[in-house]
DNA sequence: TCTAAATCCGATCGAGTCAGTAGGAAATTA
DNA sequence: TAATTTCCTACTGACTCGATCGGATTTAGA
């Protein structure tokens, strides 16, 4: 899993909206220089995001972005997918669309629990919950995993 | 996350190793041809698995590659990073080293998380399980959930 | 000792992705 | 009209990715 700089701007613009949420749009400059990114690159995730619908823009003096939904109905996942396609993808398929014959049979069942298990993460945090440090009980109980800060 | 071609065929070179264990060294091009793989970009594979030590090799006539370790013993998660390094990272920073500041405060915590989730699939599934189709109890919950096989 | 079968090693290739920049057209507000 | 801002297209340089080629080295067996 290569979480790229796109998909990690994307995330930190979308907070930076959750905080901003209510008080009008907000430029991408003002995000850039808010979270320190490239501003022009920014340019071209935010614009992914309103393709997707997460965000609404107005454009003009006094223009900018919001989200489109309150905080707490966007998840990360959405995020994801909206500027760098699907959640897990085996060599450019979905994961239950691969095949094998032979020994490999069964590994279709282990693509697919891998996408699940990434859903069970970023499909159920929200915005809200990450701008407030306050994740999902059940992801909380993965970060409470023994070894769960140190490399493998 | 993206499985590169790479780790797909090292996987299934692993299992094609496995299902051949105790019967002596299997040259590369009979795992190629045994699940259709490009023989000399396999070649290529099987190196890193070897360099990891995951594979032991034989040169010469009736040389090949055997599994280091019983497949028992060896888990899916190893075979990735042989060949495609860490599980998880983000614009090349493993996710406990990256830093945030403002709104994005949090982020860390769920990088971590991730990383974690995927761990619980691939550093508990070993080879043998993967051959048998015998996954993991943990495992089998995850591709029980309702939408566990259908795009999203 | 010769030969065939293998691993091993390095170079190369074309296509694509990635992060980031540049320049300007169109829209909106004041 | 002027300033601001989104929107769009194009481009760059560096890198990755899947794959191939050619050959050096090692080994088993006839």
């Amino acid at each position: 899993m290569d979480i790229s700089a796109r998909t990690d701007y994307a995330v930190r613009a979308m907070l930076a909206l959750a905080a901003a949420e209510g008080e009008g749009p907000v430029s991408v400059d003002a995000l850039a220089r808010a979270q320190g990114l490239p501003g022009k690159f920014l340019e071209a995730v935010v614009a992914d995001l309103r393709v997707a619908g997460l965000v609404q823009s107005r454009r003009g003096a006094h223009g900018g972005y919001a989200l489109a939904r309150p905080a707490a109905e966007i998840v990360v996942g959405e995020v994801f997918r909206a500027v760098s396609g699907p959640l897990a993808e085996v060599r450019g398929l979905r994961p239950q669309d691969t095949s094998y014959t032979g020994v490999a049979e069964h590994l279709p069942a282990l693509w697919v629990a891998v996408r699940s298990s990434l859903r069970d993460v970023l499909d159920r945090t929200t915005l809200a919950d990450l701008l407030a440090g306050d994740l999902p009980a059940h992801v909380r109980d993965l970060l409470e995993q023994p070894e769960a800060w140190v490399n493998r």
